[in-house]
DNA sequence: CGCCCACTTGATAACGTTCAATATACGTGG
DNA sequence: CCACGTATATTGAACGTTATCAAGTGGGCG
């Protein structure tokens, strides 16, 4: 992990490291199969997850419903939405194999006393994510389904752009009732929609494996009917 | 500030207090009138604010548009979402007269150094910041019209509750085209809304004077239309 | 082979938007 | 104080989009 602290707080000085080590040592990173479960909500909070690559869905529990609210890649920090409580807020789950460093509380609790640069990169993290969220209430409130379901796709397709798959080829990992229930759609209406885009000949669907053929013209959709910018 | 610091940052020593007396003192009670900016999009962050009492709308700007994203009521800290970049990336205005404590950037930094309880306190205002967005997704991508209307008076009603009013009655100082943005509905929806739950008797509506007489019914309202609880 | 599940496709209905006409409130100047 | 104009709110009718219901397809697996 020691590459992990250099980049994300590498003012910590050498003597803190040694003096911190048991600590610290605790970070570490995990590999998630496919739905595993990463927190479930209720549980008692034990810290964050920094997503390193794969991707998660994260599910906010609401009366007794768990409500998928977001999808978590590569860069994505879960669990602060629980800092406040003893509990985890929300649940998440790995939808392929994802690897992810988990921060327990302590080692957070160091971090942000000695390092400014944590606390900045983790400010970072936290403000990045308030206005993906900011963002997803955007398209809720004023897109409608075909401009969702393209914004869906291009966001899956950056995200594997992001990770270096230079092959805009992908296996999107989320049935259509998962792209409905994200979007907040019904899945005949994401089955259609991705039927539309198909003739138009955006992308090529075959089952769960997508390729975005013409990115500019679903930013296009995304654009024009109400929705926000991509 | 005497108090606010003791309530958020008791842990600061006394003479921690007055070594930083210069810094902590840019921390500042200031009143907004109504239809005041607080910050602006895109203008240089200069740090963050906690309300006190009041109300202001925080608008996402996406593209060249200014979104209704969220209202901010007491107790919500505001800005956060720009800690990452050194602009502020949302609007923030009053709605009505609005009392707001500014923490300047460089208090902010003090604080959070010197002050576990304030990295906590501030943590958890964030968490439910975020908590409250992930609801937010649910109502839009959930709820009908009418249970979007419903929550919307239930949560200025709390409010306004919370705030100390014991009377129901209140002043929206939102407009039915601010309500709609907020809610992702048209005006007109939300007009007709209001006037379905006035004929009901769930509530008495007068302009912008409206009296909630059975939160309960509008909270059944709310679960019952495929919405996430209130 | 047959079952189950996820997905597709079609028909219909419900809901909300859109357009349009009217009404009410609010502020300004006579 | 009233008349006027503008902004905001209500209400109605027609339309469009999406949800809902239902039938059918195809792939994976025991």
């Amino acid at each position: 992990m020691i590459e992990l602290l250099d980049s994300i707080c590498g003012d910590i000085t050498k003597r803190e490291r040694e003096h911190f080590a048991r600590t610290l040592s605790k970070i570490q990173l995990t590999t998630f199969l496919p739905s595993a479960n990463i927190f479930a909500s209720g549980a008692p909070f034990n810290g964050i997850y920094l997503i390193k690559c794969g991707m998660a869905k994260s599910f906010t529990r609401i009366d007794d419903q768990e409500i998928f609210t977001m999808i978590a890649l590569p860069g994505d920090v879960m669990g602060c939405e629980s800092l406040h409580s003893g509990i985890y807020e929300s649940t998440l789950t790995s939808a392929v194999e994802t690897e992810a460093i988990w921060i327990p509380t302590e080692c957070l609790a160091l971090l942000l006393r000695v390092s400014p640069q944590f606390r900045s990169y983790l400010n970072g993290k936290i403000s990045r994510a308030i206005a993906e969220n900011d963002f997803m209430i955007c398209v809720l409130a004023k897109a409608k389904a075909e401009a969702r379901v393209a914004y869906l796709l291009l966001k899956l397709f950056k995200a594997t752009q992001d990770a270096g798959g230079g092959n805009n080829r992908k296996c999107l990992s989320l049935s259509r009732v998962e792209m409905a229930d994200y979007l907040g759609l019904q899945f005949e209406t994401v089955s259609r929609k991705l039927r539309l885009f198909s003739k138009l000949g955006h992308v090529r669907v075959s089952g769960k494996t997508i390729q975005v053929r013409n990115p500019a013209a679903l930013k296009q959709i995304c654009h024009s009917l109400a929705a926000p910018g991509c």
